[in-house]
RNA sequence: GGCGCCAUAGCCAAGUGGUAAGGCAGAGGUCUGCAAAACCUUUAUUCCCCGGUUCAAAUCCGGGUGGCGCCUCCA
């Protein structure tokens, strides 16, 4: 498998410290909102790599933090009149319930900063130690002239950042470009004890402290947003190097933007839409689907229009798979023809070709397209056999689903079962049919759409549908 | 000023040296009481423009044009 590595400007063989196990780093949500489709594209790219590394055979352990203190924390907080604790309880929860929506697995550990003050604490200690970091009347900073490496992932050397740094100058730093580990407190914020006085971590340091203490010094892979680039994951470079003295990751993945007219989608510009608005509308796995139509690493617009051509291509997905469980109800229990077995040998070729797009760089649109070409393949051979075998039925679905499930898509199951008002009212239609009385039936057909119920009259009888 | 990304049909989007995947939308047809679903056919002699390298370029190189991003909190 290979992996766009930003450290490196190129794609590379993936080979994991150890082998046979991945450990896997993700910057996560401040936990002051909704999070918005923006957001929503690290969480379900990367969650679809660690389900495609598991598909493989690896042992995956995946950590992504909340940020739940820091400016934007304690303003919000006060604009609501709740604590940060507060605050951050409740958005913690609204995450799980678009995370889960999206079908976002649950991190094997979902560390929290206030939550590991103690460890954070160590390393502002070990890089005083180590010369790196320098207390000014209770703030600490980085001192990033000290780490030589400084601007190796986002490719600028330290003093074109500086050039171009837009920053007030603060007095108390030795260099533009150093960066806080530790604030002192300021009147009415949260503050913890530490040994240059109460204050709070700062932002960068609390991803360096947990990703080492969940998983160990050098990791795998570490993802995240394009923006985090600079400053924040080289920030976690540097903390995380001059206090271990080892790579602290291996492959640094990083996924392009959401536009919404072709500017970046983000909160500080105000261009966004939450995760939670647009599942009022359209399926939280419509949002899924659409985020991987095309490449992670390339940027996409968000528009109505592009998501009502998502909802449309995943319906023709799972038209499919409910063709293939109303077509089971009278198939035949036999082996399989010779118009089967090719048709069983054309779905493990797509299926190859779904593994190599993921191969190479996670490539989810040659993935989809894959998908696809099974679903046409699919419905040709099921128009032009009257009685297909329950076997390769069950071959069809159980590979579509397997795929599915490495995107995260197809997996509901959308055939509840029927009401005995719906039931009666299609019998009902029938007998009309069977009287070629085609005005009841229609008006029948309407009621039952209304009632959100679509029929569809197939050679095997009726088909029914909700939605 | 520094660094970087992008440009493929009406819309979306793969492909990065071997002669343009896939989806959505549209048109025509088959099937059907009608509808739906599905299938078949059709929609880019060409990949922003101009040069160059090559037997061969959407793909590589040089130069333009247009759009965007990072260097400041941001996924």
């Amino acid at each position: 498998m290979r992996l766009y590595n930003t450290l490196k400007k190129q794609k590379e063989e993936f080979k994991p410290l150890t082998p046979g196990v991945v450990n896997m780093y993700s910057c996560g949500p401040t936990v002051y909102n909704y999070f918005h489709i923006g957001n929503a594209r690290p969480f379900i790219i990367f969650d679809t790599l660690r389900r495609y590394l598991k598909y493989k055979g690896y042992k995956v352990k995946f950590v992504q933090n909340f940020t739940d203190i820091d400016d934007k924390m304690i303003n919000r907080a006060n604009e609501e009149g709740i604590t940060v604790k507060e605050l951050a309880d409740r958005f913690i929860a609204e995450y799980f319930i678009d995370a889960k929506g999206l079908g976002i697995q649950e991190a094997d550990v979902h560390p929290k900063a206030t939550e590991n003050i103690e460890a954070i604490i160590e390393l502002i200690q070990n890089l005083e130690e180590k010369g790196f970091a320098y207390n000014v009347d209770g703030d600490v900073y980085f001192s990033t002239k000290k780490f030589e490496e400084y601007g190796k992932l986002s490719h600028q050397p330290l003093e074109d950042l500086e050039v171009g740094a837009r920053i007030n100058i603060n007095e108390q730093k030795r260099n533009p470009m150093d960066f806080a580990l530790w604030k002192k407190q300021k009147p009415e914020e949260p503050a913890w004890d530490s040994p240059w006085g109460k204050g709070r971590p700062g932002w960068h340091i609390e991803c360096s402290a947990m990703a080492n203490k969940y998983l160990g010094k050098t990791i795998d892979i570490h993802s995240g947003g394009q923006d985090l680039t600079f400053p924040h994951h080289e920030n976690e470079i540097a903390q995380s190097e001059a206090a271990n003295d080892a790579p602290f990751a291996n492959y640094w993945v990083h996924n392009g933007y959401i536009n919404v007219n072709n500017r970046k989608m983000s909160k500080s510009l105000n261009n966004f839409f939450t995760v939670r608005d647009i599942a009022k509308e359209y399926d939280y796995e419509v949002i899924r689907f659409f985020m991987l139509s095309a490449h992670y690493r390339n940027p996409v617009n968000f528009s109505q229009e592009l998501m009502e051509q998502a909802k449309s291509g995943l319906d023709r997905m799972y038209t499919c798979l409910e063709n293939l469980a109303f077509l089971k109800e009278n198939a035949q229990d036999r082996e399989l023809n010779e118009q089967e077995m090719a048709l069983v040998e054309k779905l493990n070729q797509y299926k190859d070709d779904f593994i190599k797009a993921m191969d190479d760089d996670i490539n989810t649109a040659d993935a989809i397209a894959a998908l696809f070409d099974m679903v046409r393949e699919v419905n040709s051979t099921i128009t032009a056999t009257s009685n297909p075998s329950v076997k390769v039925i069950n071959f069809t679905t159980e590979q579509m689903k397997e795929l599915g499930q490495i995107l995260g898509v197809l997996q509901n199951n959308k055939q509840e079962s029927l009401d005995n008002e719906v039931e009666a009212l299609i019998v009902k239609r029938q007998e009309a049919r069977k009287a070629k009385d085609w005005g009841l039936a229609d008006s029948i057909r309407d009621q039952l759409k209304e009632m959100d119920v679509i029929l569809e009259d197939t050679p095997q009888g009726v088909k029914w549908r909700r939605k």
